[in-house]
Order: structure tokens, then C-alpha cells, then sequence
DNA sequence: ATCCTACGATGGACAGAATCCAAGTCAAGA
DNA sequence: TCTTGACTTGGATTCTGTCCATCGTAGGAT
């Protein structure tokens, strides 16, 4: 989790001062921005910065499996940073906000394999929503 | 499951053309359509619908809990039929397509208070992603 | 059967999120 | 330093969905 730039360097990523401040902001707190958020925080360092930057150098980082997307209802995509440790995510049904969590047991287990209709399933995503502490 | 016209009736959902064409359009496949597929069907019938109808019409059955929104990707959310049998969803995640599952167990008892941050947590979707048979 | 009226439908304007594109800029290897 | 292909820019565009003032009508009342 720790050194993002480190590893996209050595994964060859053509690093510009632009892509350099997205990777930046990922890297600090483990909130989950959106990005605009992503983009307003980057223009903080770097004033000039486009949002069409901001969204390709995400979409990039997606691709590169080093951020996550999280898609909750309807609102703008999150931009998950803590993509090397598997976990699940809390979704406040109100104001939006998530928080990381960790259940236990695998739902992969749970689902027999004549539920699954000759796919070959590799992931399972599970949201857990609800009203947080100041939205209830 | 079977009869939503009747159901809705009932309930005093008063009934218009319009609501009844896209209360047919659901009641039809059990596929998950997007708002605007749902619109293009319910036009073949009812040529001069208009699509902040649709989306009235969608948005009251979902609050009636007679639909269930389904938000796959980020794309166009998609609207669910079949709301009175709880179930999952699997999705291939090259086409798309979205099968319904149902997994045993219960997602909810795996995450322990501690896990829950104050949040009064009521819901669990689980997806399940993979390659259909036809994309493998 | 007809009338009333509150509720629903209409469609065009608007808004938020994300993508596209042509032109300009620059990182990094030679 | 030079060169070049990859990256950035910002405005236009697309896609989804909502809003609103006006018009129409379902269904109860008479």
C-alpha cells in the first residue's frame, strides 16, 4: 500500500508533474474520492491541471489494477486507493460516504456451482448499506 | 411474482395508460433493462410517451418495492422485476448480461459490530462477476 | 352518464458525470 | 540536444437523469 509512485515508476508509467499530483493525492488519506475531488485537490498543486487529465490518469490506474472503481447509485464514481488489500465496502444510503470493511466468511463459497450457469466467476463484491452515525 | 398490473391496482397506484404500458414492459422477460430500454419498448406501444414518465413511473415502483434498481457499472442503471424474490446478482463482465442468483448464507451476519462504525446496516447486495459461457 | 379536480403526463430546459477530439506540449531515450 | 510518440488541454459532446410550467385525464362525486 505504501509507495504508489515507487511501483508505477517500475511498471514504467510515463510519470508528468500532472499524473505525478494524481498519484499524489491517491496516496494519501484512505478516503474514497470522487473525481472531481480527486481533481480539485490536484489543482491545489498543480492550478492548471484538466479534468480530462484527471479522468484518463484514473482510468489508467484502474486498468493497472493499483485503484479501484466503486460505483455507488447513480452518483459520481469513487476512486478506491486501497486496492492490495481485498475488502468490501459500507455505503451510507444517505450522504454516500464509504468506509472499508472486512467480513468475514467467503461469499464465493456460498454461491453452488449450479447457481452459476457455466460462468466462470472470479470476483464477488459485496455492499453493505445503511444510515451512517450522523445521517441517522 | 407473476401478476404486477393486479397487484398495483390494488394498492391504489392510480393507473394510466402510461403507467400501464410500463408496468406490462416489466411484467414481460425477466431481463434487466435500462430506463431508456424500458421507454423504447413502452413507445412501440404508446408512441408519444415521454421519458420523464418512464422514469416517474420506475422511480414510484421502486419506491412501492415493486422493482429493484440495480446500478451494474456506472453505466445506465437497470431495473429489476423480480423484487419479490430476494436474490443476487451475477454479471459477465465482458457483455455485460446479468443473470439472477441465489447464494446460500447470509451475507449480513458476516460482518461483526465492530466492522459496522455506528452504522445501522440494512441491506447486502452481493455481485458476482465473471465470464459468461459465451465469452469464456 | 356527466362533471370536477387533483394527480399524472408532457417535452424542453437543465444539470452532473464522463468521454471525445484536434491542437499544443513534453518525458525520456538516442 | 534532438526527436518523437505519448500526454495534456479545454471546449464540445454524449449520456443519464431531474425539474418545471402547462396541459390532460382517471376515477370519484353527483
Amino acid at each position: 500500500m505504501s509507495d504508489l509512485l515507487e511501483r508505477l515508476r517500475e511498471r514504467g508509467w510515463r510519470m508528468t508533474s500532472q499524473r505525478r499530483v494524481v498519484a499524489e493525492v491517491l496516496n494519501g488519506d484512505h478516503v474514497h474520492l470522487t473525481a472531481d475531488e480527486v481533481h480539485a485537490r490536484a489543482a491545489q498543486r498543480l492550478p492548471e491541471i484538466s479534468r480530462a487529465t484527471v479522468y484518463n490518469a484514473l482510468g489508467e490506474l484502474v486498468s493497472l489494477g493499483e485503484v479501484t472503481e466503486v460505483s455507488t447509485d447513480g452518483r459520481a464514481k469513487r476512486y478506491d486507493p486501497n486496492a492490495h488489500h481485498p475488502h468490501q465496502h459500507l455505503v451510507c444510503s444517505h450522504c454516500g460516504t464509504i468506509r472499508d470493511v472486512h467480513p468475514t466468511g467467503n461469499p464465493l463459497a456460498d454461491l453452488p456451482s449450479e447457481e452459476r450457469f457455466g460462468f466462470s466467476v472470479s470476483e464477488v463484491e459485496v455492499t453493505y448499506r445503511g444510515l451512517c452515525p450522523s445521517c441517522a
